[in-house]
RNA sequence: GCAGGCGUAGCUCAGCUGGUUAGAGCGCCGGAUUGUGGAUCCGGAGGUCGGUGGUUCGACCCCACCCGCCUGUACCA
């Protein structure tokens, strides 16, 4: 009758995460700087719903061959399918087929949020992750893509970038597709061949041949089969990535948007440093149509595990022409660039960007507690973040309590205090300072460290005095 | 998906060639200390040893299968 219930695990799903107060504030900083830059181009804000119609995101239904591949998916009441949206571009396809009357063109927006992808993570990896997203709908001018990729780049550097730190990378579709030809490459081996090349970073040279090639083993001793390409094919293929100079030798009719993006890009300001061809990028291989761009972080990283590392991408986009004409059937040119925000932030916060917390004051419970509501109340009104402990523990547990809470002052007001009409501030970075020397308790006790008592109504005119920065 | 590694307390881990009451540190709770954070000391709670089956007189330990986690790799809008 009294077995033990059997207790669930406190868990989370993989490649979900709990955040905390100190990486929320630094998310915030964060997405509000990149917004502020954002409006201050007239890109107005959009918020699509967490779950779309699967149809609609342009996924196949979840059934026998295709269980949920990729992502999260769900049967409605009404027995249609509906699943989480695994990036902003979809939705905002959506809504612009829905939309499409009333929209000014070309229509410019942002949006930021989470977005769900039901696969496996790994390390920085995750299966629900925050996109921020900048797109114009219905112009193919190469205007376009060049103010997204100098937005980004006023955006990098609103967040304390500097010039040489970040870089925006351009390649197009249609000259890879020209390079590949030229080699001979069948069209069946494209996908495989671009898949390697993508991998460039990760694996270098002699990585990229071998998947070029016959194939490699990675560190698992696993075997991945190439693409099977010649030796002359790869070389042809490899000979791209040689130099900076390889575009001007290619055929201009296929890096004509590039060449426009660029010299637009030039003339505003945003010279080859900031924005720049790299015949590396690939994207993924779905829906781009023409230019494609990844922003990449230049500087080391140290990671969790104490490495250093080169962060690498940290946005990536491009132009897709016929994503609305799935729902329309009538083209409408478009072209977008997202930011990773927890990669960013990830890659940001290693250099000390975080939010800054106003700091916190605890007012102590002594007794009487419609005092110390009193007492924080008049800290909050004077600007202050101020709470009053609503526990039932004693004073050195309140204390406690704050230190956790990460308080930079207590405030008490016991019957001492009150009986002389005082009230006494408990600065708690000066007491852990004193408190390393300190030897014996009844020292540290007696100490009653970094405290001072003032009258009573002098309360929020000493907190402001304590808390002032110093000069 | 494929390959490798690993599952013992809330956390990090120890546990002899299989031997009977499964341990430590940290954290938590209580006390030494009616109203002052740290340090110290004393006490306490907390475990289906990932699961199932097998081998054995006997399994945390060996075997099989399953599940989960980690790493690499593949896929990735």
């Amino acid at each position: 009758m009294s077995q033990k219930p059997s207790r669930p695990k406190a868990r989370l799903p993989r490649g979900f995460r709990d955040r905390e107060a100190g990486e929320i504030a630094a998310e915030r900083t964060l997405i509000e700087t990149i917004r502020r830059v954002y409006e201050s181009y007239g890109f107005s804000p959009l918020e699509t719903p967490a779950f779309e119609y699967t149809d609609a995101l342009g996924k196949f239904l979840p059934d026998v061959d295709r269980p949920n591949e990729g992502v999260f998916s769900l049967k409605d009441d009404d027995e249609q399918w509906l699943s989480l949206r695994y990036d902003l571009t979809a939705p905002l396809a959506r809504y612009v087929a829905e939309n499409f009357q009333t929209l000014p063109k070309p229509f410019r927006r942002y949006q930021v949020g989470p977005v769900w992808r039901n696969e496996k993570p790994g390390p920085g990896r995750f299966r629900e992750f925050t996109q921020f997203d900048a797109d114009t709908v219905g112009s193919n001018s190469p205007a376009a893509d060049a103010e997204l990729l100098m937005m980004v780049c006023d955006a990098l550097e609103a967040l304390g970038l500097k010039r040489g730190e970040y870089v925006v990378k351009v390649n197009s579709r249609k000259l890879l597709d020209g390079v590949l030809q030229a080699a001979n490459v069948e069209p069946a081996r494209r996908g495989a061949v671009l898949r390697a090349i993508d991998k460039f970073d990760r694996l270098g040279e002699g990585g990229v041949r071998a998947l070029l090639g016959e194939g490699r083993k990675d560190e698992s001793g696993d075997f991945t089969k190439g693409a099977g390409l010649n030796n002359e094919q790869i070389t042809s293929i490899m000979t791209l990535f040689a130099g900076a100079g390889a575009i001007a030798e290619l055929d201009q009719n296929l890096a004509e948007d590039i060449a426009a993006i660029q010299a637009l890009a030039s003339r505003s300001g945003y010279a080859e440093d900031r924005i720049t061809f790299d015949a590396g990028i690939i994207r993924g291989l779905e829906y781009y149509t023409g230019p494609v761009f990844e922003a990449q972080l230049r500087f080391p990283v140290t990671n969790e595990a104490g490495e250093t590392v080169v962060f690498g991408s940290v946005a990536g986009g491009g132009r897709y022409d016929d994503l609305v004409a799935r729902f329309t059937g009538q083209q409408v040119p478009a072209t977008g660039i997202s930011i990773g925000v927890s990669r960013l932030l990830a890659a940001l916060r290693s250099r000390g960007l975080t939010g800054k917390d106003q700091p916190l004051i605890v007012v102590l419970a002594m007794g009487d507690t419609a005092r110390s509501f009193a007492a924080a109340r008049e800290l909050r009104a004077a600007g202050f973040r101020a709470e009053a402990y609503v526990g039932t523990k004693k004073v050195p547990d309140q204390l406690k309590y704050a230190d956790k809470h990460g308080a930079a002052l207590v405030v008490m007001e016991g019957d001492d205090e009150r009986a002389g009409g005082k009230i006494a501030i408990k600065d708690l970075k000066r007491g852990a300072e004193v408190a390393k020397t300190v030897e014996t308790r009844a020292e540290w006790v007696g100490a009653r460290a970094a405290q001072e008592t003032v009258e009573r109504d002098r309360l929020v005119e000493k907190v402001r005095d304590i808390l002032a920065p110093k000069a």
